[in-house]
DNA sequence: TATAAAAATACAATCGATTGTATTTTTATT
DNA sequence: AATAAAAATACAATCGATTGTATTTTTATA
C-alpha cells in the first residue's frame, strides 16, 4: 500500500503540513510546535520513514563519515585499531567507510578517489607497502578534507600523526637482545621507505652502537616481511659463515615464520638464537616458544587517531595543522628471547 | 584560486557548454561528439573535478554499494569472507561499507539503519550471537533492499543465504575423534538460537547415534564460545565422575583455551584428551599441538554471497527468491586428534 | 479592540548530478 | 538551394532534504 520509499514530502502531503516543517520537526527544530512536532513524529514512525542520508549530506555538504584505509583488516595490529576508530566515532556521531589497500598503491589511489566522492568528512590512512610519494594525499588537501596517518606514515610537511615511537621501541627490542647475552644479532626490515621501518632500524642501530657492538649491512634483511620472507631470511643467515644468536624482526608475521624454520633446522630457541618481533599479533602468545615481541596498542592508536581527525575536522582553522602524537610502545617479554648464555 | 569544489557547472560555465552535456561527456555518453567530449574530459581534468556520488546516487537512486554486517572484523574467518566479499565488488563495480555488530543485537539493528540511510543497495549479513528474531530485517524487505546471509543466518522464509554445511562439519569433525578411538566425546556449542551451532550440533549427535554411542546433554556446553568459555567447560568437564577423551568445539577460540587449560591441568593432549576445533583460524596451525578443524572456506563464502547478492540486486524479479548456496567445509587433521588409543 | 511583538508555519532556493524533451545545428538528399 | 533527417546541444525537471526569508497565526500589551 505505502510506498516502499517514504520521503519528508509523503508525510507533509498527509497532514498538510510543508515538508519544511516536517524536516524541521524531525530534526527537533525549535522552530516548530511542540503539538506539530508529536504528529509529524508520530506518522513518520508509523509510515516507517527514514531519512535520506544522501539528500541531507548533499545539502548539509557534511557526511559525518570517515574514511579509512588500511593495508588489510585481517591484520590484529590494523583491526584493533579499526575498533578504536569506530568507538570514537561511533561516539561522536560519526560513520566509518572502510577501504583495504591489500598493500597496492593503486588499490590505495582508487580507495581515496571513492572516499572523495563519497565526500567523507576526513581520512585516516595507514600506507602500504608500495606507497613512497604522496601525490594522491595532495588531492585531499586541495579539497581540504582532512586526514591523519597512524602507524604507517609519510613524511609529509603540515600533516598530522598517530605513532608509536619505532626508534624507542626498537631500541628497547635490541638492547633486550645484548641484555640476553646475544652477541650477533640480525635484523628483518620493511621497505626501508616507510618511516616506521626506518625507525626501527635506526632504533637497532643505536642499541648496538651504545653496547659497542659492531654493525654490519650484511645483517640487514629488508623486505615485505612476509611469511615467505621470514623463511628466506633465516636460509640466508643459516648459511653465514659466523653465528647469528639473536633475531629482531620488524613484525611478528616474518618473526614466526622464521622462528618455525630455525625450528626445521634442528636450532633450539632461544638457546641457539633468541628472537623478538614486533606488533604482538595473537599467535605469537601461543606459539612454542612463544615469541618476545613489541605491543602496539592498536585501539588506542585508532581511538588518538579518530579524535584527532574529527577535531581537525571540527575546527576547520586547524585543518592542516602538524600534530604528531606519539604513544609508547611496550615489550612484551616471553620465551623467545630467554638466551641466557652463559659467558 | 580554484575553488576547492569543482561541479559540472563550473566546467559547463568555463566551456561554454551546458552542464548536461558535461555529465553526458563524462559519462561518455553517445549523444556528445567526440571534441567537446575531449575538450571537457581535458578540463575536468584539468581542475581535478571528482564527481559528486552524493548527488550522482540520489539522482541515480542506486549506490552501487554493498553493506556489510559482521560480529567482528578481527575474526579470521570474516576478514577472509570480507576479502572475498571485497574481490566480488571490486570487478563488478561495487563499493563496499562494513559494519561490525561486536555481536549486539542493538548495534546490528544501529548498522542496518545506518546502511538504509546510505541507502545501500544489498546488504550481506552474518548475524549476531544475540540476534534472535528477525524484525530488523524486515526493514529491509519493506525497503525492498535484497540481503544475504552467510555463514551465520537466520531461518527466514524467503530469503537467501551462503553456507557451509554445518550438520556434515560436525558429523566429520566427530566422526573423526570416534576413529581415533574416543569414547566420551564432549561438545561445546554455539547459542542454540543459531541455526550453525544447532545444526553443528545435530551432526555431532547423529555421528554418535551412527556409532552407537550414549548421547548425553551433559557433555553438551553451551556459551558464546569466548576464551573464558573454552576454560569454565574444561573446569566443569574435569570435574566429571567419569573421564571425557574428546573433545569437538564449535569454534577454534573456546578449542584453543580448552586446550591451554587442559595443558595447565596436567592433562595430555591428544593421548589423554583429543580436540577438533572449528574455524580454521590461523592460530590454530600453530599451537601446539596443533589443532585439527575445519575449515571454512571464508574468502570463497563471501564470493559467492556477494555474487548472490549482486544477481538479486541486478534482477529485481530475483528480489526474495530464496536460494541457498551450500559450500563444503572440509577437516584440517593436525595433532590435537590424534588420539589413537589402544583398544 | 486595535496593534505590535512573537511564534508558527509556508515559500522557494539550493546542494550536484542525471535525463527526458525541446531546440538548434549539421549533414545528407533531391 | 530547399528540405528532411540526423546529430549535437540546451532547457528544465528531478532526486530528498535543508534553510534563509516571507507570510500567516497567535499571544501580549496598551
Amino acid at each position: 500500500m505505502s510506498p516502499d520509499k517514504i520521503t519528508i514530502h509523503d508525510i507533509a502531503r498527509i497532514l498538510n503540513v510543508d515538508s519544511s516543517t516536517v524536516s524541521r520537526a524531525l530534526n527537533d527544530s525549535p522552530r516548530v510546535t511542540e503539538k506539530t512536532k508529536n504528529r509529524i513524529i508520530a506518522k513518520a514512525h508509523e509510515l516507517g520513514y527514514q531519512r535520506n542520508d544522501l539528500a541531507s549530506n548533499l545539502r548539509k555538504n557534511k557526511t559525518n563519515t570517515l574514511g579509512v584505509i588500511v593495508p588489510r583488516i585481517s591484520r590484529h595490529f590494523f583491526s584493533s585499531a579499526i575498533a578504536g576508530i569506530e568507538e570514537t566515532s561511533y561516539n561522536l556521531g560519526y560513520n566509518v567507510i572502510i577501504c583495504q589497500s591489500l598493500e597496492q598503491l593503486e588499490r590505495e589511489h582508487n580507495n581515496i578517489n571513492t572516499l572523495v566522492a563519497n565526500r567523507v568528512d576526513g581520512v585516516l590512512v595507514s600506507i602500504s607497502m608500495e606507497t613512497k610519494n604522496y601525490e594522491h594525499f595532495e588531492g585531499l588537501r586541495k579539497r581540504k578534507i582532512p586526514f591523519v596517518f597512524f602507524d604507517r606514515h609519510l613524511d609529509i610537511p603540515d600533516t598530522s600523526s598517530v605513532l608509536i615511537d619505532d626508534f624507542q621501541a626498537g631500541f628497547d627490542a635490541t638492547e633486550h637482545l645484548i641484555i640476553k647475552g646475544c652477541e650477533k644479532i640480525a635484523h628483518f626490515s620493511g621497505p626501508m621507505h616507510l618511516e616506521i621501518y626506518k625507525n626501527r632500524c635506526e632504533g637497532y642501530k643505536a642499541a648496538l652502537l651504545k653496547h659497542d657492538m659492531e654493525f654490519s649491512e650484511e645483517l640487514i634483511f629488508s623486505s615485505r616481511l612476509m611469511e615467505q620472507d621470514g623463511v628466506d631470511n633465516v636460509n640466508k643467515i643459516i648459511e653465514l659463515p659466523y653465528k647469528v644468536d639473536g633475531i629482531f624482526s620488524a613484525n611478528d608475521v616474518a618473526a614466526i615464520s622464521a622462528l618455525q624454520q630455525l625450528k626445521r633446522n634442528g636450532y633450539k630457541i632461544p638457546e641457539d638464537i633468541a628472537i623478538v618481533g614486533f606488533s604482538n599479533e595473537a599467535i605469537s602468545a601461543v606459539i612454542e616458544p612463544s615469541l618476545t615481541t613489541i605491543n602496539q596498542p592498536g585501539f588506542d592508536i585508532g581511538k588518538r587517531a579518530a579524535e584527532l581527525l574529527i577535531s581537525q575536522i571540527t575546527n576547520s582553522n586547524k585543518n592542516f595543522i602538524n600534530e604528531k602524537i606519539v604513544i609508547q610502545a611496550s615489550l612484551v617479554e616471553r620465551d623467545s628471547s630467554q638466551h641466557n648464555m652463559a659467558f
